[in-house]
DNA sequence: CCAATCGACTCAGAAACTTCAAC
DNA sequence: AGTTGAAGTTTCTGAGTCGATTG
């Protein structure tokens, strides 16, 4: 037993008394027992750090089991004279240091003008066309193009539009605008919709013109030369036009009118000497900089969020496979220190210094569970809580020592889950929630900047974000190892896709899902379901009625085929039976137009059209003939006719087909509506390390197309060579 | 000194756009 | 054979993290 029983799970504990009411850390809270001393001293041997099979035991990944490192076992670690992650941490983008000697590019790109609409176009209110500025008139169109989003239903945006809409309406027409069922927008949508149109028919040539200007746009703003390379921005360098805050989740702002940015809103950086790029005529750029400790080219306060937006270099350039290779070899390293990481976290768990035991209990969850650490924000943002910011009400113990996390994280995204702790975690959770608290109600008093200091006291370089990408990649990796060789390719690729997911349902990585039913392959899918789970039915029916020894045997072992499924009632089976003889209808005009017909025909030396409308009629007939034989069976209780010995290995093998059948309809929806909730892209994009996907490549012989799109074969370059069969995450 | 804020970067899902394939 | 809807891809910009700076 790693923890007293005394303590775990006791009324009594005594350091309850000592929760500080302050998120601040004394030093010798800081320092506090039972942890090693926290100097700068490095904690990591060359010899750990080279070994990464040298870890302490871990029951799959089960922390219950981790005990708490001896002591003498930590005055080891903590004696070592050199840190290789200490090492690393030199190399680590350091913001401090010089970025770049030449740093040139040709600025940014503003959204065309706007361009108003023709005069018989207008905005109507109570009935009445009103002539609006052209800014409140560029409102409206805005507004009409984006108004049928859902984001745009809210009554929280439609409060917030109409506020400031209505404030320019008022201005130019001394309208004023209250509601917003009293404003027609409807010969503006017709307007958009008619441009659409007319930008969907363009003809050929003319699409590609506009095509091509776009691409010359990218060549002469999408790079950034550093030190004279070539290097691609984000889509950013397009600056936005103006429009409607589109916050997620319950954003106060949500609505707002951003206002048309100008040359006059922007920093440019680069490098002194170099050409500035000319502002767009009659404007000037806010600012110059040179600033060779970052990499933006461009910079402009939003003043509606009060942020800086920056025009960064994107994936695929230098300065971003840098950082990225970097966050995976850091994950990597938490991966081989991770038995001693969690030894020391688990040991702060009980620690008599209250902070202590929150801060381990904090760890403990961000690790377990990929949790964001959280840090406040302002309050006029979106509520949304990561691990530290954490309230009372989001978290549910439940004795002994189960737990329901249900909240709302980054994106207004909702994080449910109920899960078991270590019975030290869920004592801790239990005094935290219970100690008294200053105004927030958060369940942890220590905020997401302390626990940078403190990960980066255990090992230098660890931050809360490496736990996600360590427990990603490591999730990959372990799922992948487990694919047999013997798979075919489609299985493997099958079985990347269902790692992967798993991997976006422990970072909680989720998409919106189309209303259910929508999807018509759902529909198709459930349709093939109710045909086969009839089938079955019906051929036990047959079967039953050929009264054979097979009739019984399958009786006595599969009773259940024999009996109605709750779900084909009458009127269900009546459709059924509609859509198998409308399916063969269909079927008998198709076939009968097929070119291997026409062949036939003249292969029997036969007129092609003569012959084709007597397969028609043949088919259509038997169709009806069908239809009405399905139309008795319903009609007289459904009772097949008595089945000849002959006929019963034929029904017995129908059976066999409809149960299959039934089998595979029932997994095909299973896994779309499993994938439907869940987001594959951005752990693939930003957790999973590459490499782990080109040794699946290669270890399995399948091209990489098959797992990455362009784009991310592209971001990924630079994990293709240095790795093969055997590499290891 | 240290908590709050600033600055610069990564991560994020929705919507728009493009391509593909099934009727 | 053209339409239509789904799947794949790109664009867009909002929402976090985290190291540095500040008061």
């Amino acid at each position: 037993m790693r923890f007293d029983s005394s303590d775990s799970g006791s009324d009594s504990d005594s350091s309850l008394d000592n929760v500080p009411l302050k998120r601040k850390l004394s030093d010798s809270e800081k320092h506090g027992l039972p942890t090693p001393p926290l100097s700068n001293a490095p904690l990591i041997s060359d010899q750990r750090l080279s070994s990464d099979r040298d870890d302490p035991p871990e029951s799959d990944g089960e922390l219950d089991s981790v005990n708490a490192p001896a002591d003498s076992e930590l005055a080891e670690v903590t004696d070592g004279s050199d840190n290789g992650l200490l090492d690393d941490k030199k190399d680590l983008p350091n913001p401090k240091k010089r970025r770049w000697t030449t740093f040139e590019h040709n600025g940014v790109v503003f959204p065309p003008p706007y361009k108003p609409l023709p005069q018989d176009v207008k905005l109507y209110v109570d009935g009445q066309p009103l002539n609006l500025s052209l800014i409140a008139e560029e409102m409206a169109y805005i507004y009409a193009k984006s108004m049928h989003l859902s984001h745009a239903q809210k009554p929280l945006f439609i409060r917030n539009f109409l506020e400031d809409f209505g404030a320019a309406v008022r201005d130019c027409t001394g309208v004023e605008i209250t509601s917003i069922e009293r404003c027609d927008f409807s010969k503006i949508l017709a307007h958009i919709e008619a441009q659409r149109k007319l930008q969907r028919e363009l003809p050929v040539e003319e699409k590609e013109k506009v095509q091509q200007a776009r691409q010359e746009e990218v060549e002469k703003y999408g790079y950034v030369y550093i030190d004279g390379v070539k290097e691609p921005l984000a889509s950013g360098f397009r600056i936005e036009p103006p429009g409607f805050y589109s916050g997620r989740g319950d954003h106060p702002k949500l609505g707002k009118y951003k206002r048309r940015l100008v040359p006059e809103d922007f920093t440019l950086n680069l490098s002194e000497g170099v050409k500035v790029p000319d502002p767009p005529p009659g404007h000037k750029w806010g600012e110059i900089v040179h600033n060779p400790r970052a990499v933006w080219t461009a910079r402009f306060f939003d003043p509606l969020t009060g942020k800086d937006k920056y025009v960064l270099p994107t994936s695929g350039s230098t300065t971003s496979n840098a950082s990225e290779q970097k966050k995976f070899d850091l994950a990597r390293m938490l991966k081989r220190e991770i038995g001693y990481v969690r030894k020391y976290y688990m040991n702060m768990l009980k620690s008599t210094s209250m902070v202590e035991r929150e801060m381990g209990t904090i760890i403990y969850l961000v690790d377990k569970f990929a949790f964001r650490i959280g840090h406040d924000k302002h309050e006029d943002n979106a509520d949304t809580v990561g691990c530290t910011t954490l309230r009372c009400e989001h978290v549910t113990l439940k004795p002994p020592n189960r737990v329901v996390f249900d909240f709302l994280g980054k994106d207004s995204i909702r994080y449910y889950n109920e899960v078991e702790v270590h019975p030290q975690v869920y004592t801790n959770l239990r005094i935290f929630k219970r100690a008294p608290k200053q105004a927030k109600d958060t369940v942890f008093m220590t905020s997401g900047m302390n626990m940078l200091v403190k990960m980066n006291a255990i090992l230098p370089g660890l931050t809360p974000k490496v736990f996600r990408t360590y427990n990603a990649s490591s999730l990959m990796q372990d799922l992948l190892a487990d694919v047999p060789d013997d798979l075919t390719e489609a299985e493997k690729v099958e079985r990347f896709q269902d790692a992967n997911r798993k991997v976006a349902i422990l970072c909680n990585h989720k998409k919106e899902t189309p209303p259910s039913g929508s999807l018509r392959i759902v529909e198709t899918l459930q349709h093939t379901l109710l045909e086969k789970k009839w089938d079955l039915w019906y051929h036990a029916l047959e079967l039953a009625n050929s009264f054979s020894e097979q009739a019984e045997a399958l009786r006595s072992t599969k009773p259940w085929i024999f009996e109605r499924d709750s779900e084909l009632t009458d009127d269900v089976i009546e459709e059924i039976h509609t859509r198998i003889y409308e399916k063969k209808v269909k079927l008998a005009y198709s076939s009968s137009k097929s070119a291997a017909v026409a062949k036939r025909a003249e292969a029997k030396n036969m007129d092609v059209e003569l012959y084709k409308k007597e397969l028609l009629d043949r088919q259509l007939k038997e169709a009806e003939t069908l239809k009405e034989k399905l139309a008795n069976l319903r009609m007289n209780g459904y009772h097949p006719r008595k089945l000849g010995p002959a006929k019963v290995n034929i029904v017995l093998n129908q059976i066999k087909k409809a149960e299959s059948d039934i089998r595979k309809t029932l997994q095909a929806i299973e896994r779309k509506q499993e994938y439907s909730e869940v987001a594959l892209d951005t752990s693939k994009t930003n957790y999973i390390d590459p490499r782990l996907v080109v040794r699946y490549s290669k270890r399995h012989n399948i091209p990489l197309e098959k797992f990455l799109n362009t784009a991310q074969r592209k971001k990924f370059e630079w994990a293709f060579d240095s790795v093969d069969e055997d590499w290891i995450f």
